[in-house]
Formats: structure tokens, sequence, C-alpha cells
RNA sequence: GGCCCCAUGGUCAAGCGGUCAAGACACCGCCCUUUCACGGCGGUAACCAGGGUUCGAUUCCCUGUGGGGUCACCA
């Protein structure tokens, strides 16, 4: 039975490339059969952040990546939150001393210099068992060393990259158990992904190098080592990652900006993953059906917000009247200018329009901002009309919306007939003395109808008087 | 800097020795003569460089270049 996990430290919102991994992960249990496992990873006590488990599984949730077992789910592999868990570790700490793939190290907090990094020495290496164990007793600070060979290579295939191999030489000492014995991140991830069962291991590309490193903590506590999969991170640009510090969004400002859940994670799935038979609109259930890993990318890919939009127009077209008058409440009710009108009528008109949800605020801007507009909007060379032609037309427009505005679209129709006028030209100079804007959320006639036939009136009457 | 990984249009991304080098987004045209938008059709645009291997390399190998990662009591 495949098992996998989604590992996220409790620093703050699951971040977009955070999010990608766990769908992944998620995806690479469900198409074969398997469990995916949500675990906490907090064993650094200082960086957590208030909130972040539980920002963590509404997004999950949210986003359809539902987890067979994790810290509010429980499961028979609990607890899933490693602080919990902080006995079990040095356990296996223990045996891996006994064994010598780890040792006690007294040499206090070893600054890292970044200009030039240096390896830890093996200072403590070299202590005896006795010795080591009497400086313990006698209540010295400590902390344990993994004991990496001097000579040698770890070698180990990962599903996309292929064969890795890493010689011990290059790689050093970390340390496993903190002064305040709770594990590291390099040590719990291996003991926990053990306990738990974990069979497929997917994550970032960044631990490819330190997994020669995991892999000699399972081959020294006789372990079977797990399968391998890492991913390249999504970027936003060339050269940084996405990431908070930067200012780049995570899901739920996404959602806030007015994505669908569906289109985020359908087009998340996309940077670095393709079906074979190519398609690009696809439901978690689709995706599930197409996953494969020979299908995952060894290269890095950057963040295309345009086609996020693109794919999320898509997704807001297919959603049912009923269902995006539902969804785009929320961004209706916060447009002030669209207090006291039709919502409903409103959003029938937007459905079509909308890219984002929050692309209501703008469509919908005339209703405010009408006064002040460039009336060389009413200059269009294919209509063949101006702003004379407008000022000549408006005068009977407005006898027209007086006398048949419930019938208007018929009206207006009538009307270029007899006037032997081009109905497009009629309808945008129509739109525009109405609106006074480029781009609307319906044709002339059904503006009008959300507008009310005083409004109407007073606007055309308005927009004469400019020309 | 050492080590590891990566390299197809502006972006995502097929390709896995012989292709006129797919497709999508974006961009640009045209059409939809009830108008903006939506939609339809078409177009511009790519194999990082240099050496090999081979009858033949985008595809395999080497070197260089560029980018990313890592070398923490962070994950």
């Amino acid at each position: 039975m495949v098992r996998t996990r989604f590992a996220p430290s409790p620093t703050g919102y699951l971040h977009i490339g955070g999010l990608r991994t766990a769908l992944y992960a998620y995806l690479f249990a469900k198409a074969n059969g398997g469990k995916f496992i949500l675990r906490i990873e907090d064993t650094d006590v200082n960086r957590e952040v208030e909130g972040a488990k539980k920002i963590i599984y509404r997004t999950l949730k949210d986003a359809g990546l539902v987890y067979d077992e994790g810290p509010d789910v429980g499961g028979e592999f609990g607890p899933y939150i490693q602080s919990q868990r902080k006995d079990l570790y040095l356990t296996y700490a223990k045996q891996l001393i006994a064994n010598g793939g780890a040792y006690y190290c007294f040499c206090g907090n070893t600054q890292r210099d970044k200009t030039s990094p240096v390896k830890y020495n093996k200072h403590c290496a070299k202590l005896s068992q006795k010795e080591a164990a009497r400086r313990v007793a006698a209540g010295e600070p400590y902390v344990i060393r993994q004991n990496v060979p001097l000579t040698g290579a770890g070698v180990y295939t990962d599903t996309v990259f292929g064969e890795i191999k890493v010689e011990y030489k290059d790689l050093s000492d970390g340390v496993l158990i903190k002064s305040d014995g709770m594990p590291t991140y390099n040590f719990a991830n291996v003991i926990d992904d053990y306990l738990m069962n974990i069979n497929y291991v997917i994550r970032g590309v960044e631990y490819l190098d330190q997994t020669a490193l995991y892999n000699l903590i399972y081959q020294g506590l006789g372990w079977k080592i797990p399968h391998y999969i890492h991913l390249q991170p999504i970027m936003r640009d060339a050269q940084n990652k996405l990431s908070k510090r930067h200012g780049d969004a995570s899901y739920e400002d996404f959602i806030q900006k007015g994505y669908l859940g569906e289109a985020i994670v359908n087009y998340i799935a996309l940077l670095g993953w393709c079906p074979k038979d190519h398609r690009e609109k696809l439901s978690l259930a689709e995706m599930i059906q197409a996953f494969s890993t020979d299908g995952l990318s060894k290269s890095c890919s950057i963040f295309d917000e345009d086609k996020m939009r693109w794919l999320n127009a898509q997704y807001i077209r297919e959603l049912s009247s009923s269902e995006f008058y539902r969804r785009a409440l929320p961004f209706l009710q916060q447009t002030p200018h669209l207090a006291g009108y039709d919502l409903q009528y409103a959003a029938e008109l937007l459905h079509a329009r909308c890219e984002v949800l929050s692309d209501v605020h703008k469509l919908t801007g005339f209703l405010s901002g009408f006064d002040n507009f460039n009336t060389d909007l009413f200059i269009s060379e294919k209509w063949k009309t101006d702003k004379a032609a407008a000022k000549a037309l408006l005068p009977e427009l407005i006898a027209l919306t007086q006398t048949s505005f419930d019938n208007l679209s018929n009206a207006l129709a009538d009307f270029s007939v007899q006037k032997g006028l081009k109905k497009g030209a009629v309808l945008l100079i129509y739109r525009i003395a109405i609106t006074g804007a480029q781009i609307t959320p319906g044709g002339a006639a059904e503006i009008a109808n959300l507008l009310g036939k005083q409004n109407c009136l007073s606007r055309l009457t308005s927009t004469l008087n400019r020309l």
C-alpha cells in the first residue's frame, strides 16, 4: 500500500509551492490506491506561528486534498505532530550511538560562516562512549550528531532525477538531537517516515543531497529505505522562488482575489507536471486518473498568473448561473457602487465577463464613475461613429427610452432600420452614452435594464449635454 | 568556493537519434455585421555555446556558460 505524506512546518500560511508538493503527494497516493498523511513538523519551537496549523488544515481541505491521517483527523500512527512525539526520537538516537552512527557532542553552538562554510570537525566523535556517557550523566549540555563516514558515497535512485551520488566527505555531521532535546528536521523526518510507514517520500529538491544522510540513518537502524520523489520549486522569476517574504500570494490570498480553489489547484498541478494526453483543464478526480511520475518535470517552473487567470475564467464560465451568483455574492456585496442594484441580475451579466470574481468591481465601475468619461469612446472606425453622430442621435434615443424602455432591445433595432443605420452603430452609441465605459458587463439593452429607466434618461441627457 | 540538480518560443510544456520541433497562456491580425466582452479562425516566436559519438543529433557523451539547490542546534 502506497503511503505518502505532506509534512509542513507551521510557520505561517500555506504557500503555493507547499500546496503543490502536497497536491503531488496526494495525487500519487490516490492514483495508486494509497493513503495520504499530514504531519506537522514543529520541532523548532521558535519558528512556530500561532494559528498556522489551522491554516494548513483549512487550506488542504478547501483545496480538496483530503488527508486520510493527520493531527485533526487521527489515525493509527499518531500523534501526527512532532512536538508530541519528542520522547520517541531520543530512543532511536541512542540506538544509532550504540552502533556508531551518531555520537554525543559537547562543543556548544557552532557558528555558521556563510562566506566560507566549514564542516564540524568531528571533535567529539573521538570521545569514547564511556567518557561521553559520563559527561552526559554529569549534566553537561549536549547535542547528538550524526557520524558520517569519512569515505565512500551515498547512492540512491530518485524517481524523477535518476541516480544521485554524493560523496560522504562533502557532507557534514549534522545535529540529530538539539540541546533542548528536540530532534532536528533531519532526524525527525526519517524516524517519523519510518514509523508512519511512509514508503514514497515526496518533497522539494532542497533535500536531494541530504537524502544521502537520511539513508545512512535508515541503514544504521536497519530500516528499509523509501522511494524518493524530489520536486523542483515553483519560481517567481528565473532567480527567485515563490515566497511569502517577497510578497508572493498564498492560496488564501488568491481565493480572496477571486480565484476558485479548483482553478488554483488545477493550475499549480500543471507547473511541473503534464498529463500524457496534454489536457490542461482537469478536475482533481481527473488528475488522480491521469497522474504518473513520468510526467513530472526535472526543471523548475515560473508561476504565471496570466495563465491561471485564463484557467480561472474557464472554471467561472462553467459554473451554473446560480452557482456563480453564490460564489460571486461576497464580491458583489463588497462593491460599493453596486449597492441598490439587483445583484442577481448583475451577476447574470457579469458571469461571462469575469476572469476572477473580483473583476466585478472594475467591470461595474461605470455605475459610479460616469460623469467624466472620455467621449472619444464614441469614435469607432468599424461602425463609422463619432461624437457628432452620437450628438445627433441622442435626442431621439432619449425619446425612444421615454416611450419604449420596456422593450428597448427591439425598439433600438427597429429604430436602426427606420433610420437606415447599422444596428451596431446605434447600440454602440447607446451603450457608451449610458455607461461611459469601453468594456461593460453587458450589451446596451442589458445595461439599460440594470440601470433602470430613470437612470438611463438622466445619463443620456447628461451625455448629450457634454457633447 | 566545494558538491548536487537543471537547461525547447516571453511563460507553462510535448519530444526521449531521422518531426515542416506539438499544444496552452500572453501578444498581433481577421471573423462573429445586436455594439464592448465571450467565442471562432489564423499569425509572430524556441532546441544556451563549443567539441565529440553517429550515415544523421534538440534528443547520447564531454567541456564551458547560465540558473537553482546545499554545505544551520531552519525546515
